[in-house]
RNA sequence: UGCCCGAUGGUGUAACGGUAGCACAACAGACUCUGAAUCUGUUUGUCAUGGUUCAAAUCCAUGUCGGGCAACCA
């Protein structure tokens, strides 16, 4: 490859109004070291919208030389669960495999914030270890530390302990109205706040609240809460707490605690932005602060992606479980057979902005077909056969031919496929009254079985129904692949098994888990679930596929990208189909 | 309703006061032992109205439309 293609080949470094920001930074030395981090809640599994935020905060790491921790933003025990935490981690370490895995920040096993003097403030940090047993971070590794700024929050008299009930908290914050325990002593708020903590009092009679401005215009400067009582065990820190930090607090502390340098977020949170700034700058911490930046989260054609309806899916049984491949999970989409590169390339294709928008399935799938053309094994299979009989081809006689594995790529070499008699071939392959245009077998037509011979059908054998059997056909036995008449011009070439040879395998074929583009814009999106978004059938294919394997990714020639299923055991295969083919014909058939 | 944010072909994005470009999609054609891939070509756009300027997608004003927030969720 000569250098100009090089240069051709390497995909332009991602531009968008983000990394202009951060671009910026690196260029006036703002940061001895770019920090950012992917802070998930624990309480769902990762879709393809946290996809796109892990590829902007890896990917900005990677290309200003930083380091992108992955923290458990976990400070709502009731919401959360260790099963998610668990395949959080899975997702993240798949998506960034062999990409940006060294940029990930971990912690050490057990490390917990160094407390440390700077110019006589109290100050707490834990930097990111590259260690073999590294494990992620986890907001609730702060709570200690993000208690001790709450109090000091209160003695700088900047936070009160209100007991207002959760409806006339409302009600005030609506009106703008101040809470009749705004202005409680340094010493009683010190008292209730830890009796608080200690458990002396039920969920919801109190709050601890920061003292900002009543009547802001922003809501979220109406003295907000910055803490609560919940008595409830915690995944990470078992019965310790029965006070937990809402998630303004503890997001802009943690984030100091980790010395990260740009918060990224999603638009939502736009407008929490000055309660994070203003927490931060009111605790007169002595390291530079973080600063939060918005971009729009991802919205996608013909599948929701809110958790809560993710997981109705789920509850109600409507799919299999968060990895179902119809799931825009990364676990879904990982077991349909997509792969991270794929999954990167799409987040690179679609850029970061403040516009919600919708992008179109096509993004996707044109990623994913894009990535597979240039891996897949190409294999043959039949996924709704009809018998061939070759009348001139001699019984019990077994030619293997070469068959190319990957013409996209010759170091995939060739293999050998058997050829017989008896053959399958794809229904849709013949036609007894062919449309305009067909060029596939028909009555007295002519064509060729890929890596095998020109064939001509001469007779279809029905049963008593009418319902086609089996095709009889001759072949022209010198236009095999090298043969005197292989250079002989026939429109069609269709795929074949060998019927004596061929494999049985289950093949799950997935489409998409909506009818219609918006799914949720009526408010009822289970009315629009698609109906056939799986169909299980059972399909010949070459013997070859008896050692696929699960990191393989295949082309069933002229139809379509599987990949083999967990659930598939030695001598019973399962395929997912990852995505068909351009089907150029259906478009055509169509229009007929 | 209040506050915040946004608006460029069908969709997603670029242009940072100076030629509106890219990708997907669509359409037409070439090639093809995959109706795939590849290649060639085509169609379609700056929300509106004013203003500033030699020059506006870009700056300003107003309006329109869309999104978000107003949880003891994150």
């Amino acid at each position: 490859m000569s250098l100009e293609n090089q240069e051709n080949a390497a995909p332009a470094a991602p531009s968008d109004f983000i990394r202009d920001i951060v671009a910026g930074h690196i260029a006036a030395q703002k940061y001895p070291r770019i920090h950012t981090r992917f802070p998930p809640e624990p309480n769902g599994y990762l879709h393809i919208g946290h996809a796109k935020s892990i590829c902007l905060n890896f990917g900005i790491a990677r290309e200003f030389g930083g380091v992108c921790n992955l923290r458990m933003d976990d400070t709502n025990p009731t919401k959360e669960d260790i099963e998610y935490v668990e395949s959080i981690q899975a997702d993240v370490n798949w998506l960034i495999n062999g990409w940006a895995d060294d940029k990930l920040g971990l912690k050490g096993k057990g490390q917990t914030p160094v407390a440390q003097t700077i110019d006589g403030k109290t100050d707490f940090f834990l930097a990111p270890t590259a260690g073999q047993d590294g494990q992620p971070f986890y907001a609730s590794d702060y709570f200690d530390q993000i208690y001790e700024f709450a109090v000091e929050l209160i003695k700088k008299g900047k936070a009160f302990v209100c007991d207002l009930t959760p409806d006339h908290t409302d009600e005030y914050r609506r009106l703008g109205k101040a809470s009749p325990f705004r202005d409680r002593s340094v010493a009683e708020n010190l008292d209730l706040f830890t009796r608080m903590k200690n458990g002396e009092f039920p969920d919801g009679v109190r709050v601890l609240r920061a003292k900002i401005i009543v009547d802001a215009p922003n809501i979220w400067l109406r003295d907000p809460l910055i803490y609560r009582i919940k008595h409830a065990d915690h995944h990470q820190t078992g019965k310790k707490w029965c006070v937990y930090p809402m998630y303004d607090f503890a997001h802009c502390l943690s984030d100091y605690i980790e010395g990260i340098t740009h918060s990224i977020c999603t638009l939502e949170f736009e407008v929490h932005r000055p309660l994070y700034d203003w927490i931060l700058e009111s605790l007169d911490l002595p390291r530079p602060l973080p600063h939060q930046y918005e971009f729009a989260r991802l919205a996608l054609g013909y599948t929701v992606m809110s958790k809560r309806k993710l997981m109705q899916l789920v509850d109600e049984k409507l799919v299999t479980g968060w990895d179902d491949p119809r799931m825009p999970t990364i676990s879904g989409i990982r077991r349909r057979g997509v792969t991270p590169e794929a999954l990167r390339n799409f987040a690179y294709n679609i850029g970061i902005t403040k516009y919600n928008g919708i992008t179109d399935v096509s993004v996707l799938e044109f990623a994913i077909r894009e990535d597979l053309n240039k891996r897949s094994l190409r294999r043959l299979a039949v996924l709704r056969p009809i018998k061939v009989v070759i009348t001139n081809f001699p019984e019990g006689k077994i030619e293997e031919l070469d068959a190319t594995n990957n013409p996209e790529d010759e170091n995939a070499g060739k293999r050998k496929v058997p050829f017989s008699r008896e053959l399958y071939i794809e229904r849709d392959d013949f036609a007894e009254v062919p449309p305009p245009k067909y060029f596939r077998l028909k009555p007295d037509g002519e064509v060729r079985l890929k890596y095998a011979y020109i064939i001509k059908c001469d007779e279809v054998v029905k049963d008593a129904s009418g319902n086609i059997t089996e095709l009889r056909c001759t072949a022209d036995l010198e236009s095999k692949t090298g043969g005197t008449t292989s250079a002989r011009k026939v429109k069609g070439t269709i795929h074949w098994v060998s019927a004596a040879h061929a494999l049985d395998a289950e093949v799950r074929l997935y489409d998409r888990l909506f009818t219609v583009a918006e799914p949720d814009a009526d408010g009822d999106f289970k009315q629009h679930l698609n109906p056939h978004s799986l169909e299980v059938i059972t399909a010949k294919v070459e013997p070859s596929l008896k050692d696929a394997t699960p990191a393989a990714r295949y082309q069933f020639e002229r139809l379509a990208y599987f990949a083999l299923d967990y659930d598939s055991k030695p001598n019973q295969l399962v395929f997912n189909r990852t995505i068909t083919l351009k089907d150029a014909w259906a478009k055509e058939a169509r229009k007929s």
